[in-house]
DNA sequence: TTATAAAAATGAAAGCATTAAATAATCAAA
DNA sequence: TTTGATTATTTAATGCTTTCATTTTTATAA
């Protein structure tokens, strides 16, 4: 039933020429006569010749497979970045190796420890969010294998890094709120660790001090990234006695969140109350008042670190860098106070 | 730099036994004194030994990869599939290989076959909507090479399939809609070529017959699978001059298309006009009126089909087979005629 | 033209880390 | 002793890359 798969071997038994010869043709990368090359190419692709992936990576150490390590991937910005890292990682001819943390310092470690390194040639990490702790990934890149990180980036490596611009973002948003009319800006924001919340919160305290805005630390409240967290945020600021006229959320899903909870408890959102989120999920156009919002360039993030990858990957002497890709405001009616 | 990963061979040296012994006493699975194999696992621990996967799987013939062929990860019906998928093959030591065809079915095909089949075990796949042929599926199957179809299912292949129940889905979506005093139905399907369209057509006509309810072609629109189809169909059914009052749609995405024509063209959806999804996306408790649905059990699908096709590499010899899993129904505001 | 050096093309064989089949050694029971 | 069970070792095999050696071709000088 099983038929053997077709070998370097075998082609050249059919050419009658040596089996190195035919490993350099297929390859374009030695001196080979390109006669040669071309009767070797033709007999591979009419015999349809598939090298062995595993014997090419034992006998040269290149693996052609990039593990890819993500909090999630039931959301809509993870899943574009992945689609973006899928898309490069295709068209240069690696194979993804998906590893999902479910946001999980632990489950984030264990993995990365247990996993056979032998078997990938690179990696590209957006960590948990309480992860504070990075030597697993310190060591990784010890043994010498290329590490690229994308948006949730750890402070305290020094390894590649592709981000979208945070700080100008949330400096765009909270400054569009500001022009809007809104005064009492709040921040519902991410976990502390991530240096994506650090950039997003200095975004919106620069833009609240260059306008001499009031800084009110109960205005700043820092938890998780879900719709919930959103939710529970939002209704802790209107609790407060100094309630804010507008929420900048850290991102999308907490925005809705805040909606959300700002109708339940009569708030008119946009004449009364401005929110603007950070993604420009698609949810951000299904809501009711539609979510202004910063876009992020997620699939770009994905094909520049896939790129960045492989580049390292290629050269090991390339050193780290950061990437910072630009965000966009996107006005919806969410931080409109004239209409509606 | 590049440390040079510990080897079986180093274990072997160190406990001065042969290599043969240490790689059975690591893989527990054939004679070796239970006092050697304790000290062999001793070491490996000790010294954080991780197997080379290209070497196992160039001796052995087993890779513990699998590929994962399927049209979209944005989205998040597929997505929260992979993250069954991932969740298993994660425990069993497999590997996922990521295979986005974009939903277009040269691509697939191209994939499939590009793909270098020895360095995987198995495949998941959902089928691109456009792609009737399937001799490329068949032809990996020919190889022995073991496959489990997932949700999007070609008709004419004989392999095991994994899917939700679509027939009694459209039937508890159309009854529910019949039952709330609905009685002009429209249904906006997906892909003609793919048999869970058909599937849950035939629900919907079912549904239709037993309650003695017309039916009529030209309420039956086929197209896409995207919110924007959702939308053009829905405005196509109002063109109509027999208008129907009430819309099954085959998945969330385009029962939000036709809520938000809906609403635009001033009707009001539930009262005059009821709306059901399939899927449960979380968009259908954030879009108004709140989406009534029916809940597919995504993560239980790639979970199902993963351990399914887990099965099959331990044990070509199985026969292939069709799990359905059920559906049920939730009912929100879309639906309910009274409310509001 | 011939001899010789240089360059280009090819081949043989070792090596990559592991598994697996075929032996071998050990020891107890018959 | 012989037999059988248990445990360990030797050796071959997996399919490819790569180093080094060899052959063939081409260019250069005598």
């Amino acid at each position: 039933m099983k038929k053997r798969p077709l070998r370097i071997k075998d082609i050249a038994e059919i050419l009658n020429i040596s089996v190195s010869t035919v490993s350099r043709a297929l390859r374009d990368t030695y001196d080979v006569n390109p006669e040669t090359r071309k009767r070797v190419l033709e007999v591979a692709n009419q015999l349809k010749y598939k090298p062995n992936m595993h014997a090419s990576a034992l006998a040269s150490g290149n693996t052609r497979n990039i593990g890819v390590v993500i909090p999630f991937i039931t959301n809509y910005y993870f899943s574009t970045v992945i689609s973006g890292i899928q898309e490069t990682a295709y068209t240069n001819g690696y194979n993804l190796i998906l590893l999902v943390t479910n946001d999980n310092a632990e489950r984030e470690q264990s993995m990365i420890e247990n996993l056979a390194i032998t078997s990938l040639d690179g990696l590209l990490v957006s960590i948990s969010s309480n992860s504070s702790m990075v030597d697993h990934f310190q060591s990784l890149i010890d043994d010498g294998i290329s590490v690229v990180f994308f948006d949730r980036v750890p402070e305290n490596i020094d390894a590649t890094k592709v981000m979208q611009d945070d700080f100008q973002g949330a400096f765009d948003a909270t400054k569009h709120l500001i022009n809007n009319g809104y005064t009492r800006i709040a921040h519902i924001a991410g976990n502390k660790h991530l240096s994506f919340t650090q950039n997003r919160l200095s975004g919106y305290l620069e833009a609240l001090k260059k306008h001499n805005l009031p800084i009110r630390q109960e205005w700043i409240i820092y938890s998780g990234f879900s719709q919930q967290c959103g939710e529970e945020d939002t209704h802790e600021l209107f609790k407060l006695q100094e309630q804010p006229d507008a929420i900048f959320a850290v991102n999308d899903r907490k925005a809705v969140g805040a909606i959300i909870t700002l109708k339940k408890e009569g708030y008119h959102v946009g004449k009364q109350i401005g929110v603007i989120g950070f993604t420009n999920d698609p949810i951000s156009t299904i809501i009711e008042p539609s979510l202004s919002t910063i876009e992020e360039p997620a699939f770009e993030i994905g094909k520049e670190s896939c790129e960045l990858l492989i580049k390292h990957i290629a050269n090991k002497k390339i050193l780290p860098r950061e990437i910072i890709l630009p965000s966009t405001l996107i006005v919806r009616d969410s931080s409109k106070r004239e209409t509606l």
